[in-house]
DNA sequence: GTGAAAGCGCTAACAA
DNA sequence: TTGTTAGCGCTTTCAC
């Protein structure tokens, strides 16, 4: 039987994987080394001889096993990505946008995630998933896992946090500016005429990022001579919905979400109990992620996912570069923190008062 | 300088990773051999001893070496998963569910992701990425890579494809009934007595899934009597748009979308071209996994994300399990293949003509 | 240009 | 119960 057009065929009837240099090399008919230096095109070997090693080994269908390779090597070439529930689009977006960057950049990604709702347990041991897998570099998008937790590693093996600030030492970040998210925010509903507002957000357990916003809310708000009502809800987007609501039967002009979810949860309970937006009650959302968002008018904040990837990456592509630092427990590196600010999407959800 | 609460704390001004097993055994006084064990708590140890090693482990920060473990163990704990561009909630949606459920049964999983635009080679060399770590399964959760460069590895390492029907042999699947989603899609549109009817897809080199569904779509549509224009456009949702509303001002009074991608760009295009939805045209999608699609009022069919996800990792999970065949060439073991339907979601953007 | 030899960190019989 | 002994598959000096 011949073997199909992909490049990948194998032996007729032999495996492919399970294939060894050592197999290759016999057929070769040169020694482990040789077909070391040829197959990775480095080091010196007669062009001719690669040419046979390499047919060979497409022959015999042998894939190297990283493991081993890297083990002897002592180093890796893959960079660990600490990723949080992707449901949420703002999570896939980020995702993707990271693997996109790597790509381009030629690091290699392997994730690990975990699920939203998932406690210290968890966290630690998709850590040490990828730490024992010994990978060069870590970026960490979930805010699940504590300062405290990467900390130890941090002089070990450079780590970025996307898309939530860090305050830890050592430990680098690209993330969001959410309280200038927040302010933005405000200020535009401030600039409507709302001056009795309900702020509606996660608590800072929930949600870190909410929280952030939700501050920098109700600041801005008091500052620019509004009445705040803050909400502090729980993960599920309807809980506080009905408070929220309450809120503006009781005078309430405007509610401001700290999440897109937030804000349509907000949109059906209004909707369900005969309440018109921006008619009766303006809102707003962050995130500005959401495909259709325009076509529901949201109001929101578009948040700046690719340069936080991007920077992310960048950053990470650094400090795997040539340096070599920081073995003894220098400050020689300073720590990067960069912080990137999104885009006010006005929307029909909100209206002068 | 007291150690912090964490679980994870180092030694002082040491290191924690590159501390290995034989350093831990030589702390606690013992063999490697003997550390192994207790480590991992099998085999025989006193129970004394085994106290003593973890804490020596926790105090220096240890942290297994997977790669030599593994490689070492000839086998491997965790199953591959070959990812789709998460930036579509879909497949967001899916790799969410993948996780959740492999984590319920105590399945590792790694994953590489694939650009949604990248062709043949990107695909092969993560394929290779995750065939290098010597997975012990492969989930496939991504339609770019084919049959062909698949098969080859098929009697070396289980694979599951999930949400893409499969036709290869010794290949796995828990995929969409999106033939079936077409027809229920198309059936609905009937019954609202539509007659004139544009289809918008991708092609089939582009989403196989859109294909498959717009081909059912037609087949429904013509043997319940309708005239039906068929559009083939690209992988940009806006593509095709301007023909299919071109098609309504020639007559048609519906078009039905492949994918709720392209449902929102036609209800875009339908809103700046002054046409109403549902009253100058009835517009229809496929997916159901927008958040805010209610609002939206979305006619659309929810994919069976869950069912699929459940059933590909349920799968994977009893290919793993005690029953070792197939190392020759057998049939012993048929190959699974089970496909899921979806629920239509009737939605306001479709209505009677 | 090529090969021989010594491991990388860990596990798994088998002895002790 | 614990230690000894071989490797897993690959890389990498260092001679030839």
């Amino acid at each position: 039987m011949s073997s199909s057009s992909s490049s990948l065929s194998s032996e007729p009837g032999g495996p492919g994987l399970r294939v060894t240099v050592s197999d290759v090399a016999a057929a070769a008919g040169v020694s482990r080394a040789t077909a070391t230096r040829a197959l990775k095109g480095e080091g010196r070997f007669a062009p001719e001889t690669q040419e046979r090693i390499l047919a060979e080994a497409e022959r015999l269908g042998y894939v190297r096993n990283t493991m081993a390779a890297e083990l002897a090597a002592g180093r890796t070439g893959t960079v660990g990505l600490m990723l949080r529930d992707a449901s949420n689009p703002a999570y896939g977006l980020l995702f993707s946008r990271l693997q996109d960057e790597a790509h381009r950049r030629g690091l290699d990604l392997v994730t690990v995630t975990i699920g939203a709702d998932e406690q210290g347990a968890e966290q630690v041991n998709a850590l040490h998933r990828l730490l024992g897998m010994r990978v060069a570099g870590l970026i960490v998008a979930t805010g699940g896992i504590t300062a405290a937790q990467l900390e130890p590693f941090a002089d070990q093996v450079p780590i970025v946090r996307a898309g939530r600030v860090e305050t830890a030492t050592g430990i680098h970040t690209a993330h969001y500016d959410d309280p200038s998210h927040g302010t933005m925010l405000a200020s535009h509903v401030l600039s409507l005429g709302h001056r009795n507002v309900v702020v509606l957000s996660g608590a800072s357990d929930v949600s870190f990022a909410e929280h952030l916003r939700a501050s920098a809310m109700r600041e801005t708000l008091v500052a620019g001579g509004a009445s705040v009502t803050l909400l502090s809800a729980g993960a599920a987007p309807t809980e506080g919905v009905d408070e929220a609501l309450a809120a503006v039967r009781d005078g309430a002009t405007a509610v401001m979400c700290a999440s897109d979810y937030r804000q349509l949860a907000v949109m059906r309970a209004s909707r369900a109990a005969g309440l018109s937006v921006p008619g009766d009650v303006s809102v707003t959302g962050c995130d500005g992620i959401l495909p259709g968002a325009d076509l529901l008018g949201l109001t929101t904040l578009r948040i700046p996912v690719e340069a936080v990837a991007a920077a992310a990456v960048e950053t990470m592509q650094r400090l795997l570069s040539p340096d070599a630092d920081s073995d003894s427990d220098s400050d020689s590196e300073s720590t990067v923190r960069q912080a990137f600010v999104g885009t006010l999407v006005p929307g029909t959800t909100a209206a002068a008062v």
